[in-house]
DNA sequence: ACCTGAACACCGTTCAAGT
DNA sequence: ACCTGAACACCGTTCAAGT
């Protein structure tokens, strides 16, 4: 910090931050033109470096994208953290765990595509899979909480948390594949909540 | 058939019916190898025609792509029907036809990609809406039978179908991500559907 | 340590030309 | 009507060489 370094932090890239400017880049472009329209010759070309540099920060290009599917998966797990953790009732919370799950699904679509594409090179298959896990424990943990309130029927936490997961993933993929027709998002999501949680209640003697 | 015709029904391709051949080892690779490695060029070379060839048949690898998502949403279609039509009573049925979707799903998980991938060219996208309502619209006629039997809660099929929908393909997309550990898919799918089905049952009073 | 330039083997797409 | 061959503009990946 105190030496004439060549400008680490900032600097128009060139030089030192290339990995993260790789993957700055490749964000939005995955967002804009999904995973089929991200080359590594083009990401190099927006960034002024040769096409081969990258070759240095990442093995190949499905490197770079595990590298974004992984970014996508810890943010996605920031949120469905703090839903869980919001304050309020164990039901108000679950949905909203779902809503903030439909809602992050439809506004990164192709990053989502990514998440679960499950053609992952060996390495970071098992932290993508670690990743996804994390998701669903969140899920299962909220679950468990509502069990012990007498809430949510008997069971493995785990395995309602996978049919949970399974109802606002479904959904979301129907929003984006237009399958939804003029039904509104927010209605969808509701209906699918309420008949979640109906079906997760425990039965009323 | 009379006539001396150059063998278009059969024949070593070559001749005629290229069209069909490339949609059949497009099936074929698309299984083995997903989207990713379909390749037009590496098709015509395994038909032994030039590289130029397919184009005559396919604007261009989109309208392949779309070829091949029109085809497994009729044949997916096909099993639905048949499940929704099977003999037995209405919440039987529902079941199965929830079965077969996850059924399909994971036994053709790169084409289930292509059919809900979302990045279709304009003309087949319409088609391929079209054929995806046909799937809910099978889901919803099996329901509004079991309203009509007093057996699943009033509201309009069609949103009710949407979740089922979601719940099943939410489930298929789990499995095929390997995120359903060792939860037999069996299992999950039995779970799921219970979750679900009672969920959208007439509140007992 | 990080990047460049050239090279290789692939692509999709187009278009004149063949049969 | 259907296919070929050549051409063009792209790719990903590798590797010697530069700084």
């Amino acid at each position: 910090m105190r030496r004439g370094e060549p400008a680490l932090t900032e600097g128009p890239y060139h030089h030192g931050n290339l990995r993260a400017a790789l993957l700055e880049r490749a964000e939005t472009v995955l967002a804009e033109s999904g995973a089929d329209g991200l080359s590594l010759r083009a990401l190099a070309r927006d960034l002024g470096v040769s096409h081969a540099a990258p070759s240095r920060h990442f093995r190949d290009r499905q490197a770079l994208l595990d590298a974004l599917a992984v970014s996508g998966f810890t943010r996605l797990n920031e949120r469905l953290r703090a839903a869980a953790e919001a304050p309020g009732p164990v039901p108000a919370r679950l949905a909203g765990l779902g809503r903030a799950y439909v809602e992050f699904a439809v506004a990164h679509a192709p990053l989502l595509d990514l998440m679960f594409s499950a053609k992952h090179a060996e390495d970071s298959s098992a932290e993508l899979r670690e990743l996804g896990h994390r998701s669903l424990d969140t899920t299962a943990g909220l679950i468990a909480r509502a069990q012990a309130e007498g809430l949510v029927r008997p069971g493995d936490p785990a395995r309602l948390a996978q049919v949970a997961f399974s109802t606002v993933h479904g959904l979301a993929t129907l929003a984006v594949g237009s399958l939804l027709d003029d039904t509104p998002l927010a209605e969808a999501t509701d209906l699918a909540l309420d008949v979640l949680l109906t079906g997760l209640a425990r039965p009323h003697r």
